[in-house]
DNA sequence: AACTATTTATAAGA
DNA sequence: TTCTTATAAATAGTT
């Protein structure tokens, strides 16, 4: 369309190039936003021109989002939703980082895996099932569940009481204590 | 162009307006690959006619990334990223919510927050505890620490075996045994 | 950038 | 849908 027919092969003229680019460019724009108007249809047109710059054509109800992409990922490299992941999956990483910590120290409150762990720590885990272990009994005792009910009428006092508590008995009924 | 000339607004006739959208659509097309071509243009366009069928047009350099995207986005009804994130956030509350059982288990153990548990359960819990202790306590053994510099010299013993032990001891000595 | 002769695209009709 | 064709629109070459 034009004084004559031109063969559709690179213009090698540059001049002439970049002026039918600019005409064909506006046209090509006009016809997008023209069938996206008269027929309902959704037009994502992207045209990255010889000299550099960017030009773009959405129709409305198209988010200009592939063309944000595309340009995120020209520029560095990287798939948009990568950055997006990567937050995620720290959080992720965290979180089950945290959790193994935990199911170890719970392992080993219920003396599972401690061959590991040395005197200083066995002690520290010690008190502290021994602390547990008081405050369940106390929650028992305020519940009225203090040695009733057990299955196994064996629960657990300290050695040093338990020896105190017998001499006591032994006192009581005229007995000899023992050397503890 | 052609034997009328039309207003640009939507065409109303259905019929129409899916004639014309073929029509210019294949000529959108052509008009994209000559400027592609003519000028060295890169060009992505991408056509979503209004029954739902897709087009797309890219010149060579271009990757069709964005028209995959966008496609996988119809078909789905999801944009790519969110289905993504879906699954991860899925992972992290699934890995969060494991964790505050955890958690609270743990504190359990510790005799914290135990108010709320019931005469089974705490029986359950002391259960645990007695048996992480005595586990401790086997290692401790191995260690040859048993009973030696405790701070507070107070090994967990259970009320039965300590009656049994005395019950030796007495036996031993020739003493009564007491009625346990 | 404007002009304009031509080519190209396409609206309406078949 | 496809073809035909009159006409509108786009644009190649010119100024």
């Amino acid at each position: 369309m034009g004084r004559g027919k031109i063969e559709i092969k690179r213009i090698e003229n540059s001049n002439n190039r970049s002026v039918t680019y600019s005409k064909r460019k506006k046209g090509i724009i006009k016809k997008a936003q023209e069938i996206s108007i008269l027929c309902d249809a959704k037009v994502s047109l992207i045209i990255y021109g010889p000299n550099g710059k960017i030009v773009d054509f959405c129709s409305p109800e198209t988010t200009s989002l592939s063309f944000i992409a595309e340009e995120y990922q020209r520029l560095s490299g990287k798939r948009l939703w990568d950055l997006k992941h990567e937050n995620l999956n720290t959080e992720i990483e965290m979180t089950k980082k945290e959790n193994e910590n935990m199911d170890i120290h719970l392992r080993h409150m219920k003396g599972q895996e401690i061959q590991s762990l040395n005197h200083r720590e066995l002690m520290a885990l010690e008190d502290t099932l021994y602390n547990g272990l008081q405050n369940v009994r106390a929650a028992q005792a305020r519940l009225g569940h203090v040695g009733v009910d057990r299955q196994r009428n064996d629960s657990i006092i300290s050695e040093w009481t338990a020896k105190k508590l017998l001499n006591e008995y032994m006192v009581r009924h005229g007995k000899e204590t023992l050397d503890v």
